[in-house]
DNA sequence: CGGATTTGACCAGCGC
DNA sequence: GCGCTGGTCAAATCCG
């Protein structure tokens, strides 16, 4: 009852905790241990952001509060990138078989347009990202909102789709899934791109739905919002009930401990168990109510202007 | 009331 | 042309 487990949250933890590219700052990686990569993706995703950079020194302070209530994260995995050049090729390619004899004929152009548009499809920019759950603990400034969930041929688990809710009209998407081969690694693939400004960490972090779950009285509903009625088909940690606008620094949400995670959470002082079900191979975190209050604390300071320093 | 998730339905691309 | 599959839409519902 007083401790926080995890393991429905990874998945959208995994959601909140990645970026496209040199647009994206992962505020929780940036807090987390600063490992070669986590170096090296640092240098990519912070460099574009001043505002971010004004904070560091906060931040500096609030990872060294941090660090005792998150297990050590894995550096991401890996990151597969089509890079534009190759959608370049492709369109000159796609050029080269419908040449546009007349540019001025307005309807041969729409219909060049469309047919571009159709084959693009599989030819978006496309960023893919392997991630553990760990690294799920870290998250993005991207606001992703959740529009559908599938279930994937050939994979025993269903693929998440988002969107991006910081904008109406932005055409960044992302999807999530994990991986079929290694069920602690999540694969996020991005598709699109933002047609307007990252959002700044104060605007992201405010709002009346941060902190959702930050309160003990919170609780992480036990059926899926949306349809009451109709069970979630995969497992909780499938079917993440995703918060686009929970707040990075937020602690998971709060669950009932059963007897059994009381025994893992008294057996594993480390704060870092793994799932009992067979299904569930996503490593469980738990917290105890102290780092629950210390969470609540810093964000508490990270969401006050006048104690964060922001103006 | 605004914004969130869920999930069945629908649509389009692709392979046979 | 047809069926399969992935991606998206929208109604229902919940939450703060």
């Amino acid at each position: 009852m007083n401790s926080v487990r995890v393991d429905d949250w990874d998945l959208q933890a995994v959601v909140r905790g990645c970026g496209v590219g040199e647009s994206s700052y992962d505020i929780m990686d940036w807090m987390s241990w600063q490992s070669d990569a986590d170096l090296r993706q640092e240098e990519i995703l912070f460099g574009g952001f001043s505002d971010f950079a004004e904070t560091s020194a906060l931040l500096d302070d609030l990872e060294q509060l941090y660090k005792p209530f998150y297990p050590e994260p894995e550096a991401v995995r890996d990151v597969g990138l089509i890079s534009e050049e190759v959608i370049e090729e492709a369109e000159n390619k796609l050029k080269e078989e419908e040449p546009l004899t007349d540019a001025s004929t307005t309807s041969q152009a729409v219909h060049y347009e469309e047919t571009k548009q159709r084959r693009r499809k599989n030819q978006q920019k496309r960023e893919v990202h392997h991630v553990t759950a760990a690294d799920g603990v870290s998250s993005d400034m991207w606001a992703w909102r959740k529009y559908g969930q599938k279930p994937i041929k050939g994979s025993p688990h269903p693929r998440s789709y988002y969107r991006c809710s910081s904008s109406k009209g932005c055409l960044a998407r992302k999807l999530v899934e994990r991986s079929s081969s290694d069920p602690r690694v999540f694969v996020v693939t991005y598709t699109g791109e933002h047609n307007h400004t990252h959002p700044t960490r104060r605007n992201a972090l405010a709002g009346s739905t941060r902190n959702k779950f930050a309160s003990p009285k919170a609780k992480q509903p036990a059926i899926a919002k949306g349809n009451r009625l109709a069970p979630l088909a995969n497992g909780p940690c499938d079917s993440p009930s995703s918060t686009a606008t929970r707040s990075p620094m937020t602690p998971p949400p709060v669950v009932t401990h059963s007897e059994e995670d009381k025994r893992q959470l008294s057996s594993n002082e480390s704060g870092l168990s793994s799932g009992s079900d067979e299904n569930n191979t996503v490593p469980t975190m738990f917290f105890s109510d102290e780092m629950f209050m210390g969470f609540e604390e810093l964000n508490d300071m990270v969401m006050d202007p006048g104690v964060a320093g922001y103006s």
